[in-house]
Formats: structure tokens, sequence, C-alpha cells
DNA sequence: TTGTAGGCGTTATCAG
DNA sequence: CTGATAACGCCTACAA
């Protein structure tokens, strides 16, 4: 700067005036020195004035994995909202550990960044972190889930519903033996789509089979393992509803483990609406979350909160999408009458199917 | 700090001694500082460090799309190992569009970051920014392409020999029309990979038929049109060889939309072995790439420069694995004979071996 | 409208 | 071994 000062014959304030637009510079004047910021190929440094300014153009986005199908597109969203402001994303991957999520959260703060997007890991102290970056001047939004007691802003997809709609999607077919192998009950998503299973299979008047209900980790041997033991239940539900694609997917093994065809003899819907649900074979039905939105829309709440005008804390709950594919029918037109009889009990459905073949 | 100073009744010069071990304190005063330090519960200021060292401890990494599923992998290699060093991790999206590419390549100047890991996008500037970037003392490392006249370090795959590999596979299992759709010609990884198909092909006495080289962007929708056009081919390829495995997943539908089954009629083989393979229908036979490897390699690269200790530029090549899957198996029967009626000379070598089969 | 100067939190040099 | 002190590059009162 002290250089373009010189070479436009001006102060060095008056520099850093025309580069903010922090006062009005006369043309004459403002058009020497950009001349010269372009002749001298100068680059602000972000350091000096974060330094100054107390505060950075960086977003800290603080996730569980980007190996994880799921987040990729919440990352680029947000990255595409930051860039375009301006700001920059510092990725950090906390493997849903928590204190993993707190050694990065503690090791962003040496970078005054602007903000943190963050997706909550397991048992986070999100919500203590939070309130000392506050306290700093720096928000924090949080996404997909919420951690305990957080009051701050949040971008969340409406997770009740889109279960609601699934597992209605499977009563409509005709299933009346509906499991489902939900995500770990301690993260809000995985509750409220459990919630949005569960209200439908009521509203519908069925009972909740608690064995029917097995919880997992979010991954593809999770719903392998848990899809077991559903499938060795007697009478075998007829109709799976998975927590989120991957536990589909391990669903899915399951049940070619088991010489089951899918849907013929047991219907199953996912959650997340990956890309390799159209890979699968068959075609994995599921509930379409508006990943990049997730983000974009997050990274869009912090910079309106970084640029100061809100204040109170808002909950944004973007909306998901049923997509059938083929690996939700009918449920097998022997499953309906074995409610009435009990010879076939023993062998459970499957069996008892199987002698058709 | 001059808060610690005061509290510990020493100078500001002896903290920062103590902090970063530059200075043998005596003990007595060594404890006063430390405990001072977390007593007031000290972070030291990233920007106030970098602002002086004129260096911070970011990485600047810049890939085409994250959301493109081989890049995670890479991505999350380099953050384990840059963050495992105090390294923090600034993720840029290009989309492989060379102006994006220098605009994010600009940005990051302003943060002074120790160093730079870029997948280069295609028509890539970055020999040039890297010169400019390497005179203000942050090494740069390209990793998976080569962009033209690069001559600094570089972390790759053996694309040449994978292809290879993957097409001595489709011959060994009978093939003798063996088609590829390639990806982008001005990548180098793609050029790499047709010089491997096109040296297995020769290897075996068989000619390389132009037309059965087709090249196409490396996703779905180019490998699906490209497909189109081999399938439309007299006499019609018998196995296709894939650039990568989006490439192979459009090479997939478009045998299902021309109503041939893979692997009876065509047989397919895609490159990267993205975790979709195996849940294509059917399971796809690919050349595993070491993503995460690529990407924890290369920021190992990178902090070895930075730490100053060597200067010779270098190339790591990490080996590919042969992933046989469902998607390979012998050349229909029909294929053969075709072959032996008259004029097998015109058709070269590789036909009149098929009468052996 | 423009210039001056102090200080943001560190590190590094140099003198004691 | 320890303590002053001068930058690092920028912003922003405040003065002119």
């Amino acid at each position: 700067m002290k250089q373009i000062a010189a070479e436009a014959r001006v102060s060095l304030g008056t520099v850093s005036h025309v580069l903010n637009r922090t006062a009005n510079v006369r043309e004459p004047l403002r058009q020497r020195v950009l001349e010269a910021v372009a002749a001298l190929g100068y680059q602000p440094s972000e350091l000096a004035r974060g330094l100054r300014r107390e505060k950075t153009s960086m977003i800290g986005m603080v996730i569980p994995d980007i190996t994880n199908p799921f987040f990729p597109a919440v990352v680029r969203g947000a990255e595409d909202v930051a860039f375009a402001n301006g700001y920059r994303l510092v990725l950090c991957n906390t493997d849903n550990d928590h204190s993993k999520e707190t050694a990065h959260l503690n090791a962003l703060r040496a970078y005054r960044p602007a903000g943190l997007i963050v997706i909550p890991s397991n048992f986070s102290d999100l919500t203590t972190q939070a309130q000392s970056y506050r306290e700093a001047g720096t928000s924090v939004v949080c996404v997909d889930r919420t951690p305990p007691h957080w009051n701050g802003d949040t971008v969340t997809v409406a997770n009740e519903e889109g279960a609601y709609r699934a597992t209605r999607h499977l009563i409509q077919l005709g299933h009346r033996r509906l499991a489902t192998v939900v995500g770990p009950q301690h993260l809000t998503n995985a509750q409220q789509r459990l919630a949005g299973f569960k209200r439908a299979v009521r509203q519908a008047g069925l009972s909740v089979n608690p064995e029917y209900i097995q919880e997992s980790t979010f991954d593809k041997l999770g719903g392998h393992a848990k899809a077991g033991v559903l499938l060795r239940l007697l009478p075998q539900p007829t109709a799976i509803f998975a927590g989120n694609d991957l536990i589909a997917l391990g669903v899915l093994l399951a049940l070619h483990d088991s010489g089951l065809r899918c849907p013929q003899d047991v219907s199953l819907i996912g959650f997340d609406d990956l890309d390799f649900a159209e890979m699968t074979n068959p075609q994995l039905s599921s509930v379409y979350q508006p990943g990049y939105q997730l983000g974009a829309t997050a990274a869009r709440l912090l910079l309106e909160r970084v640029a100061g005008s809100i204040n109170v804390a808002r909950h944004l709950v973007l909306e998901t999408e049923l997509k059938i594919r083929q690996s939700t029918a009918p449920p097998p037109k022997s499953a309906q009458p074995i409610a009435a009889p009990r010879a076939t009990r023993k062998r459970g459905p499957a069996a008892s199917r199987r002698v058709r073949l």
C-alpha cells in the first residue's frame, strides 16, 4: 500500500479509502490509485486486514466426513455462496467425534473466522463452543442436526414429514408389517425420522411393534446387521423404512443374503436420495434431501448475520421430496392372508413364499 | 500476550520464547508463563503470527468439484495429514474452469497460505500461477493431473499401467473388438489411460480402430452419448474400457438402452473404483485409484517442502489395482465365428485369432 | 476531501 | 537467558 501511495502521489489513508469505499475520494485521485494498484498487481493482505478488524472473511465449515456421500453437496452449496460473497471455506472433518470437533473449533479460533457452519458431531459440545465464539463476534449456524440446548440459527430438512411420507407410501401400497432401521437416536434428524415413521404407522391404525424398530449407525454395515435382526423376526416385516440411504444399502444386502427379493418379498425405502439410489438393483426409492440447498442456505444465513442485520435466531426447514423408484411395491399376496392362519407361523412368510417359486 | 507477560511478570519477548521454544527460558519463568496462558485461556492469533512471518499455516486445496465422487477421498486424505500437522485446509471448487481456478488462486494469495494442493482444471494456467506463488515462498503440489509445462512436485497414479491392465484383462477374457470411451485428451490422466489402452491392444497384436476410440467428458452424460456412437458401429465392439467410472455408468445406461446385456453381450470396465461400482447392476469391474493416498501424499510432500528440506521437484506415482467384478466376461460365442469366413486378412490378426477360441 | 498516526498481536533483532 | 523495540500491512479516528 505504501508503494501505491507513492506511485499515485497520495497518502496511505487515501489508498485505503478508495480500496474500501470508506470515503468519497475525488475522481482524479481515485483513478491514480486504481492505476497504481493495477500496475503493481497489489493484493491486500487478509492477514493485516483481519488483524486490524479482528475478523477475517473465512468461514469454518465443520462436518463429520466429506467422504460420506451426503456431505459434499452441502459443502459445495456453502462454498458457492461463500465464494460469491468474497468468503473462503475452511474445511474440517470431525468423524462424528466430539473431541475432534472441539479440537477443530479451538484451532479455528486462531483465524478469527467471520462465522462457522457446522454439522454437529455425536454428543457435540457445540452449544458451549458457539457461545464463546459469539462473544468473540463470530456467528455460528447449525446444519442438518441440532445439538442439545441449541439456541442459534439452524437449517434442517423436514425429517419428520419426509419419513412420514415415505412410510405412508408403504402403507398405501398395502403394507401392514412395517419395520424401520433408524439412525442413532441421539441425533435429532434420526429422532425426527423415527417420529415420522411412527406417526404414519399410528395414523393407519397399525400398532408400532418395538421389535420392528432397530437403531443403527448411519452406514451400510449397521444397516446390514440390523436388517438381519429384522428379517429373523416372525412375522417378517414386508416393508422397511431405512433411516438413510447408506442404511438402505445395507438392508438391500441383507435382503440378498436372505434370498429375499426386493420389492417382491420386501419393500425398502431410504432417505437422502444419494446419487447411488439410481444405481442399485432394484433402484432405491428414497426421500430426497436438498443437500446443496442446505449448505447454500446455511451460508446465506451466516452472511446475513455477519452483515449484522439479524438478531433473532432463525430456524429454516427445507422440504424433502419422495422419489419412488423400484424398491417399493405392494406386499406379496401370501403376506396378506398370513395374518389369519398360524400354521405357517413357524417358518415365516419368507419360507412359505419360497414354496411358490 | 501482553496480559500474560504482566500476569507472569516477564516481558513480551519471553512469552513468545516459551510459546515457540525459540530460546531456553529458565524453568521457573517458563512455568509462570505456562500457568498464565492456561489461566487466561490464551489463543495465539494466527493472523498476527502470519502477518509477521509472512506465512500462515493454511493450505489452499483447489479441486474441480467436491461433488464429483472421486474427489472427497483426496480432500480427506489431505485434510487428515494437514490437520495432524497443525495446518488447515481452505477448499476451493473450480468446476474445471480455468478462469475460476485463477480467481481462487488469486484470492487465496491474500491469506499467504503455506502451500497449495491443486488438481488442475482444464486448460489450467497453474504453471504461471505457481511460479508467482513460489516467488512469494509458498510451494505448490499438483495432484492427479499435470498442467502444461509443469515443473513442480506432482502426485499421480499409474494411469497408463492401470489402463493397460484393464485392457489386458479384457483381452485375456478373449475379447478382440475392444473399444474405449476416454476422458478429455487435454488432461494428462486421460491421455495416459488411452496410451495404456493402446499399448495393451497393440501388444496383443490387434490393431487400434480409431472409430473405437471415443473421447468424452469425465461424466455420465458423455459416457452415455459416446457409448451410443460405439454401439452403432459395425462390427460392434464386445468390450469397452471406460476412462472413468462415471463414464462407465453412462456406458452401462447406453447398453441397457440398446437392449444389450452386460457382460453377456458387451463387457465393460471402468477406472477409479468409486463406491458405486459395487452397487451397479452388474457390479462394475474397475481400476482402483487410491484417492485418499493421493491427497495424503500430496499434503505430506507439501509439508516437507514447507519445512524447507527438499529442493528438487519430485514426482510420486501411486499404484492402481484391478478390481474384477461382474461387468467383464468372455465375449459372446456369436462374436467369434463371425471372423472365420472369407478374407480374415483384412480384419487383421485379431479376427484370425478368434477362430482358435 | 485528504493526510497523519496509533495500534491490532506476533516475531525477531539486538542489546544488556 | 531476558527484555526492549521495531516492524508486518492495514484500518480508522482525528486533524487539517
